[in-house]
Parts: C-alpha cells; sequence; structure tokens
DNA sequence: CCAAAATCTAACGTTAACGTAAGCTTCAAA
DNA sequence: TTTGAAGCTTACGTTAACGTTAGATTTTGG
C-alpha cells in the first residue's frame, strides 16, 4: 500500500532548492497539512507531498502570488478533487452536485483570469524592451551619420 | 521650455493608485531621482517622472521584481538613453561606441530573456489549470453515471 | 489675510517570509 | 554501542516595502 518512497528534509531540500526552514514554515502556516514522521518524529515527505511543494514554489515565483494567495489557490484546487472523488461516490442531489461544480469551476476560471492577465501584461512589457532593442541593434547596423 | 504640465503629490497618488509615502520611498532609495520642487519644498512631478513612475510599478506588478532589480532595469535602460543621445553627438571611438551599444544590448537581452523564462512558466502553469477546468466542465456535461 | 487643506521631514511601527542560534533528540554507520 | 550528522522545537533576529503618527511649514480658496 504506502510503498511510495519516501524522503528526508535534507533530500527535499536538495531536490527543490530551500532550505528546513522554508519547509517547516509552509508546514507552519498550512500549505503542507499531514506530513507524515517518523517514530521518533522526523519528518518524512511522499512524492505527492513533494509535488505539493514544487507546485507551491511554482506559483511563488510566477505567480508572484502571496503564501496566502497560494493557500486559496490549493484549497480551490483540493475543493475540485473532493468533489470529482465524491461525484458518483456519495449521495448528493442534482441541485447539490450542480451547486458545487459551478463552485469549483468559477475560482478555477477566476485563477485562469488571473494568469492570462498577466500574461497580457507580460507581453506589453515585453514588446517594450525588444522594441527597444531593435532600436539598439539598428544603430549597431547604421554605424555611420 | 518647461511648458510641460506639473503634478502635485496628491494628483500622482490618485492618477496612479498609490500612497505618497510610496512615492517619497521610491525618491528615497533611488527610483525616482530629481524631482523638481516649489519653492517652499513641495514636490511637483512632470510628464516624464509619472511615466517613469508608472513603469516602475508595472515592473513590479508584472515581473514581480524587486526594487532593487527595478532600479538595475531602470539603469539599463538609461544607459541605452544617453548611449544614443549621444551616439552622433560626442566623440567616440569605433571601439568605445562598439563596447557601450553591446553593453546595452547585452541588458536588453537579459532582461528579455528573463520576461521569457517567465512567460513560458506562466504558460505551462496555465495549462495545468485549463486541463483541470476542461476535466470539470468535462463532468458538468456528462451527468449521470 | 487667514483658516483649512495639503506637504514636508524625521522617526518609529508593521507584516510577510523566512534566517539563525540554542539546546536537545534521533538516526545511521562503523 | 558509540558518535557524529541530521532533525526537532522554540524563540528571537532580519529585510524589504511601505504604514503611521507628530509637529512644523506651505499652499490655497474665500
Amino acid at each position: 500500500m504506502t510503498d511510495t518512497r519516501k524522503y528526508t528534509v535534507e533530500e527535499v531540500t536538495q531536490q527543490l532548492g530551500i532550505t528546513a526552514r522554508t519547509l517547516h514554515y509552509y508546514e507552519e502556516v498550512g500549505l503542507l497539512p499531514d506530513v507524515s514522521r517518523t517514530e521518533g518524529r522526523h519528518r518524512l515527505y511522499c512524492e505527492s507531498m513533494l509535488a505539493r511543494t514544487r507546485h507551491i514554489l511554482k506559483l511563488k515565483q510566477v505567480l508572484g502570488a502571496s503564501l496566502q494567495e497560494i493557500r486559496d489557490i490549493l484549497q480551490a484546487e483540493e475543493e475540485l478533487d473532493r468533489l470529482k472523488a465524491s461525484y458518483y461516490e456519495e449521495p448528493h442531489t442534482e441541485e447539490e452536485r450542480d451547486a458545487l461544480l459551478d463552485e469549483a469551476t468559477r475560482r478555477l476560471e477566476n485563477i485562469l483570469g488571473h494568469i492570462d492577465e498577466k500574461m497580457e501584461k507580460l507581453r506589453t512589457l515585453r514588446d517594450g524592451f525588444s522594441e527597444r532593442l531593435a532600436r539598439a541593434n539598428a544603430l549597431k547596423r547604421s554605424p555611420r551619420a
């Protein structure tokens, strides 16, 4: 059952390029709940925990999101996961399921909207620098007055 | 000559959605040097100062850059501007001009590289969320087991 | 000219996201 | 079994990027 490989703190910090303090802190603020432990209370990270941490780091670096915002995003994702897991298993009325699905997709669309906004702004920013570079190169290629 | 319109602190904060403290701080750390003043030492922002501040805010919000990094970027841009302004006016040897141009374009390319990296990461992040949304919508459209 | 509103400088406060140090415990290899 | 490396918890320290008074000065509308 639980034969998924486990990683020690040092292995995780090596693989992800972060410090132990960061891992502890993420756990402290609720970004990494339920990290398993050895008998002597040393942490052991499973694959999914590693993936979750990677996801957090990506959200942070790429979106520039705060840990609070990241928690919200992770919550939305989990809500969707739980919903999908229980979709055919637990008893729901049509209305309940529709409402849950709507809420989940609404959040996902919200996140996607933020990302798209950010990409658009990045594009215009890029264009500005690209234009400057083009003009600099034009100067290079017309070497005399 | 100097008939370009000037803006008071409050006008700037209104237009840009930032506080006076932020303006002062940016000046303090060298992001907004040479802000003109009235006789009584009250600040007056000209158009180019406004544009510069907008640029700073964009770099911050979109790139997620620190003020330190932003200062580096602005410096690179200014260097390029100065170079272009003096390109035909001041006396330079071929080597000097080439070296300056090379350095400036190198920095611009460096910035562009960072932006491209960021856009690529954003794209993959977006794809992930997009896929999740698609699966949620698929659930919606297949309402029964 | 005068009172209210806007600005100034200077200085201390705040928050997020960790860093760092201390003292103790656990793990692993010889 | 020992012992040095790795981990644990607790708690105080740090840095960036402003926020927030406070008290004096300036500007401006009436």
